[in-house]
DNA sequence: TTGTATGCGTTATCAG
DNA sequence: CTGATAACGCATACAA
């Protein structure tokens, strides 16, 4: 390995003046400054970034941590990301919790003993903080991205996930629905109460009744136990919509409707919180609450950036991004008024 | 930041003593052992790898270069080899090249410098080897996936595209087409290269003339210059299929078809490469040659992995994936037949 | 079984 | 403008 060492003997400077040369730091006379340089390029020097993070006890390198690494959602999402980081020098090192605590916790250890520079992290559940717990005591700076945990001071970034649900939910109204079901993700997730809060406040406001038998729950990425579904579809008054509160989810129960034979939208109608990615593109059919995904990740990012840079000394900040509906196929009004 | 002495002085003992019980190296007694590991606990202490980098020359961390983030491919890919990193131990730094050369480069730049132990890598295209030379210059064990490129002698994951795209133009020739137009990737990608071929060969087994002027090329994730499909559509005998060479392709041709209100399949058919991610979940439409992503990253990881153990003393070996064609709605008989 | 000296590649500090 | 020295946190080699 090349090290500035071997620069400077060539060079006939010290290792010092080399490395002022590649930090541009100090007042260098230009002819040096040349011969260095040209040096380097001749012996394809790379500087070493281990040893820099060492020394200036930071690594220039960010942590990302989603909990779907196959979700359009949050791949959007480390897009945005990636992007900012890149922009502003750092490297991105991306973890996956699967929305799994156990595999959330093995890569805080790892990140911890990385000593990344900050982390921008997307919490599996209300009990991730005790991870962020973690982070407090080594002093680590990190934001939350897309739901937060309860008792947690700290940056975020957040979709305005209540609003985004009430809209959903009133365009079924405005359909004709009366009996709308809630397939929600985990009571242990800020968006699947924030959410449910969001469904619940649109159906008091136009005086529907609120029917706890028609709300079902499931992890966000896992939907297994249908027998819940098939439940509420055996009833006697079944409902006649559903509102997935994320896009696994409306992927699933169409899939399973379709095996039913149940036509959505004929039969029943489907809207969900976030787009499909290439889906909606392919066939432009689920009504949805899109999300800014790529934002989520840049301004994330951007955040934890300043958080960085300013210690404790800048106040905390929340920011919240707001949904954005878009109407296409998959509701329409209920079959009995056909 | 506590270190391996702040443990030490606390628990009257060397700095090395500590060192041990850490790595399990060396016989310790059983007292000192547990008292050392008790404090650690107590101070929260944890190792810092970037110390420990420095000293034993390698960082156990490893890199992901892909050219499409929101590709579901890539993502599943993406998925696979992070499941393989991390169940033996390395971390995952990831990069996005957009299929540009441009950021491929800087992205080369960084983990250079940050001294991954080795990178997994899909060029973005043949004049990708430029990169992979200052990787070899520098030595940093590298493994292509998906793509390869001519004259780099490296460990490979790839697809069996020629295969592949053979099936589906034969398929579509057994429904009764004959004049299919083939999307491509650009011409400096391999993948493209083979598909091509893959297609041409199916064609000469039925004797079925080849055309040029049915023959696009785009990249594979900018299916922007829509004039070129617009000529073969208008032309006196416009082809009656159209072989996508990947999913974006795909998608993008069929919302334009959508756009000019011609009906897929009823008026052309469409097949590609790769599988659509959601879309396919939410309505299996598409007829795809499915490649094993998870996989590619997967064994990517682990062939990388063991070229790193073994140094240069293994023979290269490289991977061919066969992929798997599913037979959706997006493809029926020429119209002209019904 | 445990400790001491040394070095990994770089930068901060202070001296010249 | 340039250089010598120490330090970052840890592990290797050798000694005790």
């Amino acid at each position: 390995m090349i090290t500035i060492y071997d620069i400077a003997k060539r060079a006939n400077v010290s290792a010092m003046t080399v490395s002022r040369v590649i930090n541009n730091s100090g007042r260098i006379s230009a002819g040096t400054r040349e011969k260095v340089k040209r040096i380097m390029e001749e012996l394809n020097y790379i500087p070493n970034s281990t040893a820099r993070s060492l020394v200036k006890q930071e690594t220039k390198m960010l942590s990302l941590l989603i909990t779907d690494i196959t979700n359009p959602f949050f791949t959007t999402l480390a897009r945005g990301a990636e992007d900012a980081a890149h922009q502003f020098g750092y490297k991105l090192l991306f973890g996956n919790s699967d929305e799994k605590l156990s595999k959330e916790k093995e890569y805080v250890d790892m990140v911890l003993s990385t000593r990344v520079d900050g982390l921008l992290f997307a919490p599996a559940s209300d009990a991730s903080a005790e991870h962020l717990a973690m982070l407090n005591v080594h002093r680590i700076p990190f934001v939350l991205v897309d739901r937060e945990v309860p008792g947690v001071e700290a940056d975020m970034v957040l979709g305005e996930n209540r609003a985004g649900a009430a809209s959903l939910t009133e365009y079924l109204v405005s359909l004709g629905h009366t009996r709308i079901a809630l397939v929600n993700g985990l009571g242990t997730v800020s968006t699947a109460r924030e959410r449910h809060a969001g469904y619940r406040e649109a159906l008091e406001r136009h005086r529907i009744p609120y029917d706890e038998s028609i709300i079902l729950e499931y992890g966000y990425n896992r939907f297994d136990d249908l027998d819940q579904l098939d439940r509420i579809l055996r009833m006697p008054d079944p409902p006649t919509a559903i509102f997935a509160a994320n896009n696994m989810l409306a992927v699933s129960i169409i899939g399973y409707l379709r095996d039913k034979g149940i036509g959505v939208p004929e039969h029943m109608s489907v809207v969900c919180f976030e787009d499909v990615g290439m889906a909606s593109k392919l066939d432009p059919f689920l009504t949805v609450a899109v999300q800014p995904a790529y934002e989520f990740g840049y301004r994330g990012i951007r955040l934890l950036i300043e958080r960085i840079r300013s210690k404790d000394e800048m106040e905390r900040r929340v920011i919240r991004l707001p949904s954005d509906m878009i109407v296409r196929k998959s509701a329409g009004a209920p079959p009995d008024r056909l």
